[in-house]
DNA sequence: TGGTTTGTTCAATCATTACTGAACATTCTG
DNA sequence: CAGAATGTTCAGTAATGATTGAACAAACCA
């Protein structure tokens, strides 16, 4: 199940004086658990993990290849899950003007995008309602209650989402920049 | 990968006038759409095809046998399936007295229990997120806006989304009952 | 009681998906 | 330009998960 158990060696920058290889092991671990995470959201564990070390790496941006090595991965299915990361929108790609290397971030805001693309699910479910309750358009209506109910959660979770991801910016802005005034995320050149 | 175009013959009961064996159609269509569904949110497939032929089966109830001929499967992955949509508390078994059959159908309330699911996985994002920062407790705050922003928003969540499901549910027991008043889901064996 | 109907479990098979590695671009560099 | 470094694509393989079908268990009935 866990057949690279080495990929942490070659990194040992996040080791501490209290725990010798004890952090690598933390770190392993933790990026297997996001593996494991997106697994459960229906995301190939790789993307997982790819994500999960983006999260903890130090540098924030980490290349293909520089991927490839701490994962233990091919290059080519690095470049296969960092495209789809790219495409749900949850990591950006940087290219330094003078370097021929990409780099992988994850990109600020990469959550709302994400229940931007849950959206598109709820949509679908209500959809399908729809579609169920037009097959059923001369049945009695307690036999079309259940597509009702199934109908209405649903567009009542699109309606009150976006009401709430916008209620999660606001408060975000309000004391996110007390913390750290000068990381605008907007135009996040600041590297 | 459709193998199996034929099994509705056997269920022509949802026939109007109009569409011959055009409704036959849309709802293989139907059962077929809410397996691909399903399997969007990492339940299997077959699973949503129960589900969904429990969405638009006349009567609601369907026992095993009956699912397994409707949806032409074997019994065995029936039986599992339906077990794991009961886990997951979408739908309930039903076992009428005097029958030894039992009986599936539906939960009313199928969306809050997904819900809750949902908020487990919401749950375990967080988690994920605070052991990050464990890992990074020594590092720059910059290095750790990412997971702080992880935690916040799944914090925020699991705050807010309870009390959207509660709104729901006071929108749904206000309006609801006015349409069929006599069926009441809490105590629900009226059939 | 023996026979029938119903439901579950599980080993084996089938299908799907993830992953690799090598061949093929592409871009920079000297 | 040749050579080196970087990235992508894709056919083949490995790993995983879904599905079957047969054997078993339990409940009911005559």
């Amino acid at each position: 199940m866990q057949q690279n158990l080495t990929y942490l060696v070659k990194y040992p920058s996040r080791q501490t004086e209290t725990g010798k290889t004890e952090t690598a092991q933390d770190t392993k671990h933790f990026i297997e658990e996001s593996g494991l995470l997106f697994e459960m959201v229906a995301l190939p564990r790789m993307a997982g993990r790819i994500f999960g070390w983006l999260l903890i790496s130090n540098p924030p941006y980490q290349s293909l290849g520089e991927l490839a090595e701490v994962l233990q991965a091919s290059k080519g299915s690095i470049s296969t899950m960092t495209r789809l990361l790219l495409q749900v929108g949850v990591i950006e790609r940087m290219s330094l003007p003078s370097q021929r290397r990409d780099y992988f971030r994850i990109k600020p805001n990469a959550w709302s995008h994400l229940t931007r693309q849950r959206m598109v699910q709820i949509t679908a479910f209500r959809k399908l309602a729809e579609q169920g309750l037009a097959l059923m358009a001369t049945e009695t209506p307690s036999l079309r209650d259940r597509l009702e109910e199934m109908r209405d959660i649903h567009a009542f979770c699109e309606r009150e989402l976006p009401a709430m991801l916008e209620r999660w910016e606001q408060q975000r802005t309000k004391e996110g920049p007390s913390i750290a005034p000068e990381r605008n995320h907007a135009n996040s050149h600041d590297w």
